[in-house]
DNA sequence: GAGAATGATTTAAT
DNA sequence: ATTAAATCATTCTC
């Protein structure tokens, strides 16, 4: 640093004077860096204090002003930074950073019981919950910690800054820019912690919201009852929304779960028929007691309204044409009233079964395992089940005297 | 550990 | 929206 030369006085006492303690100054001020903290915080004092000080501060302010190191800087205003403003979108959209929804786990946890959920599903999301309540609360302390230690940081910078402005000029305008770079750099770190939080949110919706990746067999039970409608209902394995919800219920699943199964069953079904045979067998046997009994009963319920005898399926096939349908005549009989309905869609389930009983004991000997008696079963040629379009439709006049009528059971 | 079984998803058709 | 069909990803079974 140099000094514009003070010209004019030279040779007086005076100006020698000055010189003298412009030198002395200078001197102090040049050692200063060298001396220990104590001696140059009493150097310090004793410089504040010199009468030559004012001067020398206004000439150093005029220097500075000249060199212009204070305006740079000032075009840093920072554009709003891409990535982090995706971050921040992105922690707002998860719930990371947004206002405090849903209470935090406990009260997350407990929506999930209040609303009747005792499902696998609601208990995984209210896990998820609970551990997205963890990502946030800790991304929260963090945050919290980060812009406390940036705001102390910046005070203390400022009032370093402030009090080493009585011995050099800083403008208030490099006090802030200072604090801009303490900001700037402090926001970086957060920057790192918003990338880190939003990595642990993927992992985690990656983990819990995947149901590929949490897929568990239902329970045995489950499967029971699911298999039991599905082999009860060969003939129109389509349950209406309502038999869904109810099997759902009974199963502890929700319904697109059964939706699901029911879809996989039916292909699976079809596709390979030999391989369920047993199964299909099995299901048959286990209901057709109780199917049977119902039969029966349904029948002699009945009979007051209809002398004739069902023409019973027993015609060997579950193909459609000459299928006679039990409910179709009752329905023929007894016009379609409400009780004929439900009873009539009882016993078409029931039905179903006894079919298979029939076919069984019927004996088959079809070499080829998958394609016996039943097998074609409701299957119309073009390998759907025969009124697959229209599950619900138990008045369509479209329909011919075998058709199979819907799953309206309950 | 390989292969079967199984629940979920995707795609396309209706 | 629902479904069939293909496919994926996990779990079960041997």
């Amino acid at each position: 640093m140099s000094l514009p030369p003070h010209g004019g006085h030279d040779g007086t006492d005076q100006g020698d004077g000055r010189k003298q303690d412009i030198g002395d100054i200078l001197h102090q001020i040049m050692t200063i860096t060298d001396q220990s903290l104590d001696e140059a915080q009493a150097k310090k004092h004793a410089l504040n204090c010199h009468r030559m000080k004012p001067a020398l501060f206004s000439v150093l302010c005029e220097i500075k002003e000249k060199t212009g190191l204070s305006i740079r800087g000032a075009q840093e205003e920072d554009p709003p930074d891409p990535q982090l403003m995706r971050l921040d979108n992105m922690l707002l959209a998860e719930g990371v950073s947004g206002p405090e929804k849903g209470g935090g786990s406990a009260a997350a946890a407990a929506a999930a019981a209040a609303s009747g959920g005792s499902s696998d599903n609601s208990i995984e999301h209210s896990d998820y919950r609970a551990k997205l309540t963890q990502i946030r609360q800790i991304y929260h302390t963090e945050l919290e910690k980060y812009e406390q230690a940036c705001n102390e940081f910046t005070t203390h910078v400022m009032n370093l800054l402030r009090e080493q402005s009585r011995t050099r000029p800083i403008s208030p305008k490099e006090i802030e820019r200072m604090v801009g770079i303490i900001h700037r750099k402090f926001s970086s770190i957060q920057m790192q912690l918003k990338q880190s939080t939003c990595e642990a949110v993927m992992i985690l919706r990656s983990r819990f919201l995947d149901a590929r990746r949490k897929r568990r067999n239902f329970s045995k039970q489950a499967t029971e009852i699911l298999n039991e409608y599905f082999y009860s209902h060969l003939s129109n394995p389509y349950p209406s929304e309502e038999a869904k919800e109810e099997l759902a219920k009974k199963c502890s699943i929700t319904v697109s779960q059964v939706s699901n199964w029911f879809g996989n069953k039916r292909i699976r079904y079809k596709k390979n028929i030999g391989k369920f045979q047993e199964e299909a067998n099995l299901y048959a046997a286990k209901t057709a007691v109780t199917a049977a009994h119902a039969v029966a009963a349904a029948v002699q319920n009945n009979q007051t309204n209809s002398p004739t005898t069902p023409n019973s399926g027993s015609s060997g096939s579950f193909n459609l044409p000459n299928s006679g349908d039990m409910f179709m005549n009752m329905q023929s009989l007894n016009g379609d009233t409400y009780q004929g309905s439900q009873v009539g869609a009882n016993v078409q389930s029931q039905v179903d079964t006894l079919r298979h009983v029939i076919n069984q004991t019927g004996g088959y000997n079809d070499g080829l395992g998958g394609n016996s008696l039943y097998s074609p079963h409701n299957l119309n040629a073009n390998g759907g089940w025969q009124d697959a379009a229209t599950p619900s439709s138990v008045t369509s006049p479209t329909e011919g005297p075998g058709s199979v009528h819907s799953d309206t059971s309950n």
